[in-house]
DNA sequence: GTTCATAGTTAGGCAGCCTAACATTTTGGG
DNA sequence: CCCAAAATGTTAGGCTGCCTAACTATGAAC
C-alpha cells in the first residue's frame, strides 16, 4: 500500500506511460505497412523459429483465439512460409513449422526492420540509448504482469 | 554514421525495442477489452477535449484516414459523447466537439485505466520506476520521428 | 464566374478478430 | 474395457475498423 502522495505520482507516471504506450502503438502499426509480413505474422514466424508448435500456443502468445490464429496459419501456409503436420504425439494436436522459405522470409524482414530502428535509435546520443536499454527489461517485466 | 560495431549494438538494440514494443501493445490491446472506450475512442476524446478539432485533424492524430475518422466519429456522436457543428469560419468543415456527456465519460475511463496502469508500476521499486520515468521522453522522442 | 483545391460523407470491399457449433482424439472413472 | 468428459482444431457466420474510389458542397484564385 502506498500513501496518497506516492499515490498521485503513480498516477502521474502511469497516464505518462500510457500515453508513451499509445504512441508506440502508432509507431509499431507504421513500420507494419510496406507490404511485407505483419507484426503478429512475424511473431508468429519467430515463434515457429525455434522449434514447431502447436496452434493453442500460438494463439495463447499472440493474445487472440484459436480460431483466429488458425486463419493466420492457414494464411501463413498458403504463402509458404510455414507447414502444418499433426503432432505425432497427440493426433488431435497440429505442428505449425517453419518452412526453408518462411526462415529466410522472416530472418529479412527481422533485419529490415532492426535497421529502420537502429535508425531512429542512431539519431540519439549515447546517454539515451543506454537509459533506453535500461528501461526495457523494466517494461518487459510490466508487460509480464499486465 | 557510426562504425560497424556500433551499428550491432544499434541492432542488438533494435530488436529488443521492438520486442518490447510488441508486447506492450499486447499489453495496450488487453486494457481496451473491458466494455469501455477502445484506446482510438480515448484518444479522440481527449484531443476534443482540449478544444474542438477537425475531422481531418482526428485523422491525422489517429494515424488513419479521414472517412475512417469520420465512422468513428459518428458512433461517438451516436453514443452521444461528441457533437458535430459546421466551423463557422469554413461551412465545409465540422467541428468535433466534447459533450457533457462525453467529458465525464473520458474522465471516469482514464481514470480507470490510469489506476490499473499505477498497480502495475506500484510493483516496481523506486530505482525502476525512476528509470521508466526518465526513458518515457526519449522514446517519445523516437516516436515522433518514426 | 468558371475552375481548381479543400473538407467530409457515402459506398463497397477487405482483413482480423470474435463466438458458436462441429469433428476428432485423448483421458479417466466405473 | 467403455463411455462420458475434456482437449485440440476447424468451419461457419458475423462484427468492427480500416482502406480506396467516387461524390457533394464549399472556398479560393485568376
Amino acid at each position: 500500500m502506498n500513501s496518497s502522495a506516492t499515490d498521485v505520482r503513480l498516477l502521474a507516471l502511469a497516464q505518462a506511460f500510457r500515453t508513451t504506450l499509445r504512441h508506440a502503438v502508432y509507431l509499431s502499426r507504421s513500420m507494419d505497412g510496406d507490404g511485407e509480413l505483419t507484426t503478429m505474422q512475424m511473431s508468429t514466424l519467430s515463434m515457429a523459429a525455434e522449434e514447431p508448435l502447436r496452434v493453442s500456443r500460438v494463439a495463447a502468445n499472440l493474445g487472440i483465439r484459436v480460431p483466429s490464429a488458425t486463419e493466420q496459419i492457414i494464411k501463413l501456409e498458403q504463402a509458404g512460409l510455414v507447414s502444418r503436420e499433426a503432432d505425432p504425439t497427440d493426433s488431435r494436436a497440429v505442428l505449425v513449422q517453419l518452412t526453408e522459405r518462411g526462415r529466410e522470409a522472416w530472418e529479412a524482414a527481422s533485419q529490415r526492420r532492426n535497421e529502420r530502428v537502429a535508425a531512429l535509435l542512431d539519431q540519439l546520443d549515447d546517454d539515451d540509448r543506454a537509459m533506453l536499454a535500461a528501461a526495457l527489461p523494466i517494461i518487459d517485466r510490466l508487460n509480464a504482469r499486465g
